[in-house]
DNA sequence: CTAAACGCGGACAATCATTATCCTCGTTAT
DNA sequence: ATAACGAGGATAATGATTGTCCGCGTTTAG
């Protein structure tokens, strides 16, 4: 059981997506290799990303993303949630309901509620850190030179 | 990303053998025939709940499976512990480390922290229940008939 | 003491999810 | 028109999970 690593590493894009300017984009491949991932891959998370409305893209020459929120209103779940999708951790596989031979599944669930709760709980914390309190703490001291040179790399590759 | 299937089945195991009386056992094959696992792979797991101390096991003709503590004092998280292993469910990849070029990795963890603080909230909501509380929730009113079915069942499966 | 019933452990093989590549298409700036 | 980009699908490579097999040690029964 582990999440995949295109959770993080969407959301390192989406935090370079948010060092642009209005109105600038920055192609999909720039991106990829900053991150040292996949180019071909990682057009599949940005994609997905897009289908959950937390980036938009713009297609043809000097094309690119951008992001299609405030930073503000973008936290890790919604990232998270666009990567894993809806499906949850836990999902019974009907054991209990074999074993006391029920008929109809209904209220039987001794561990799906309990996992669900555990779920939200999980959820709930990720929808507490936002993009834009992720850049502050890439603003904080010990950062703030690399930060910046980052940013002047962003810069550089965005277009339009 | 999901849970194994195997810890849903380790946990019905485990409510068997709480249904059995002091100092009984019962075979590991009858209890992957019950819960319809295949018997040669549900060893391995009720020899990782072995290892986690959740359960016992004798060997030998008459041999089987046992509880190792009060099912007051084993929670869902126990075995899924013993299961899953202690692993978290992220864990960085070092790309923000990457991308501000640190040199080293301490103190730059944008992810990391809010990641293990959405797990703790996780966890503690499956420590919060036990065996002993499933079970109770098992003799509960619509179930209690097939209830005692079950116990019948481990009556006659049980040696020792 | 021998054999049979059981758990133990490791070396595989099969299955399934995730990651990665490729190729074709539609869109837009030049 | 064409070149640079994203969209989407088919399909491989990889890796984790699940499942099987076989030989071993331990204990009870005969
Ligand atoms: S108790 Fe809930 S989780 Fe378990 S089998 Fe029944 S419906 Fe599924
Ligand atoms: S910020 Fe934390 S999680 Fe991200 S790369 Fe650095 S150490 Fe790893």
């Amino acid at each position: 059981m582990h999440m995949k690593t295109g959770v993080e590493q969407s959301v390192y894009a989406v935090l370079l997506l948010n060092m642009l300017p209005d109105k600038a984009v920055l192609p999909g491949e720039a991106i990829s290799q900053q991150l040292k991932a996949s180019p071909t891959y990682f057009r599949k998370l940005l994609r997905k990303l897009v289908s959950a409305d937390v980036i938009a893209s713009v297609p043809g020459v000097k094309g690119g993303f951008k992001l299609n929120k405030r930073p503000e209103a973008i936290t890790v779940y919604d990232i998270y949630l666009a990567i894993e999708g809806r499906q949850s951790l836990y999902s019974s596989s009907g054991i209990l309901g074999d074993l006391l031979e029920l008929e109809k599944e209904e209220s039987c669930c001794l561990l799906t509620d309990l996992m669900e709760e555990a779920e939200v709980a999980w959820k709930s914390v990720m929808k507490r850190e936002t993009i834009s309190s992720l850049a502050e703490k890439m603003n904080e001291q010990q950062f703030l030179l690399k930060t910046e040179a980052l940013q002047q790399w962003v810069q550089r590759k965005m277009v339009a």
